[in-house]
DNA sequence: TGTACATCAGTGAACGCGCGTTCACTGATGTAC
DNA sequence: TGTACATCAGTGAACGCGCGTTCACTGATGTAC
């Protein structure tokens, strides 16, 4: 890449960057003015059309940026749980929470414009979520309690899954960082909840198959 | 209550009702001005003043509003299950849905604003949500496979259980109303989400105490 | 290597627009006698 | 009941402001010879 190039690139970045940084004191993406971020990133408003040509186009950027970094992360973890030939529960929920607080950036804006982007951001948003939903479905496999099912409803176990989690980002992140207890309870009550699940799902076949109870 | 407090009570529901209507096409809360109120509602910008401070308190009126109907919906619905003794899930679910796309502008606007509205306006939807949470945990008493539970699991079985049903208005109302088949694959999903969570309770406190899976 | 020209990321002035909010007002409704 | 005054929901003009976008520009970087 030729000088200019790079220099673009960082100049891109950076309006990226200023983006998710006036997210920060809980503003919303949609109502951040192209100013704004051109005056956070050091730039003059005009300079904005040589990356995007508006901000949607921007905000469309962010959950490509947002979604690549957490991509790298489940697939590392991914091939720890093969490693180890299963999946611990606890230490997986601890150890995305803990992620999410530190890249609190990026999920703050995920859970957010989830439902309340623009049509556009939503529908990129949730096309990675089912990306996300698909891979863990066949991760699945590696359970034995859940190898028999039906990928239907694997995927509905995943679906689950996912959106339980992005619902834990929204609530830790609107945790003041300082209330390090409240953070752990929310934690625990993740784990448990993940554990509710699989629980749920080692049980599923069978409950549906041979014996439904007359309340359910 | 006289009659300029009758016309002016007409004017502040207009005014809601205006709000919830110029977020019918998928617009956020947050980004929608004070001056499109009145005009959609009929009256001038200056008018507004005499009902709400700012956008915020019509905001938060509305969340009032939202939860006010929701609260009578589920309470009605409690008093059909005591009467039969028990919850029809699948029954349930489906209902749920239903009155979801009935009362769309209102499941759309808690769905929306839930992570990315105001502080205020979050914290108000996350104290209703969690009022609903408490009322779902005490009803869970009915069902004979759960009422040994320590409440502390219930809430957070009920916590998982409110969150996917904020997940599935958010689903539901982002499909196009004219795909009756993708919106009842939903429902049927959303059935057995909820399904396996109850399977989870169900054999959760034996899983927990008696025999841990090492995958768990 | 040196020169002449092309490219193009970023500049800075200018525009028209809708915004939130202020203010003094109008006239229907309410109240006191 | 009738009259005189008070209240106050809604009006309409005006304000200053930040916005997105246009345009012609500058000057560093890249390219061709």
């Amino acid at each position: 890449m030729s000088l200019r190039d790079e220099k673009k690139q960082q100049t891109r970045q950076t309006l990226l960057d200023a983006a998710l940084a006036l997210m920060n004191d809980g503003r919303s993406f949609v109502n951040i003015s192209l100013r704004e971020v051109t005056r956070e990133a050091g730039v003059v408003p005009t300079a904005f059309y040589r990356h995007f040509k508006d901000m949607d186009e921007l905000g469309l950027a962010l959950v490509d940026d947002v979604c690549l970094s957490l991509r790298k992360l489940l697939r590392e973890e991914r091939l720890k749980a093969q490693g180890a030939g299963h999946i611990a529960i606890k230490g997986s929920v601890m150890m995305f929470l803990l992620y999410v607080r530190q890249e609190a950036r990026y999920f703050d804006f995920l859970a957010r414009e989830r439902w309340s982007g623009s049509v556009k951001i939503r529908e990129a948003i949730q096309r990675e979520l089912n990306h996300f939903a698909n891979d863990l479905s066949t991760d699945f496999r590696l359970f034995p309690e859940m190898q028999n099912l039906p990928s239907e409803d694997l995927q509905m176990i995943a679906d689950l899954v996912i959106n339980t989690a992005i619902n834990w980002c929204g609530e830790i992140l609107s945790l003041p960082s300082q209330q390090v207890r409240l953070q752990y309870e929310l934690s625990m009550r993740a784990v448990k909840q993940l554990r509710l699940i699989f629980v749920g799902a080692k049980h599923w076949r069978s409950e549906k198959t041979s014996n439904p109870s007359p309340n359910l």
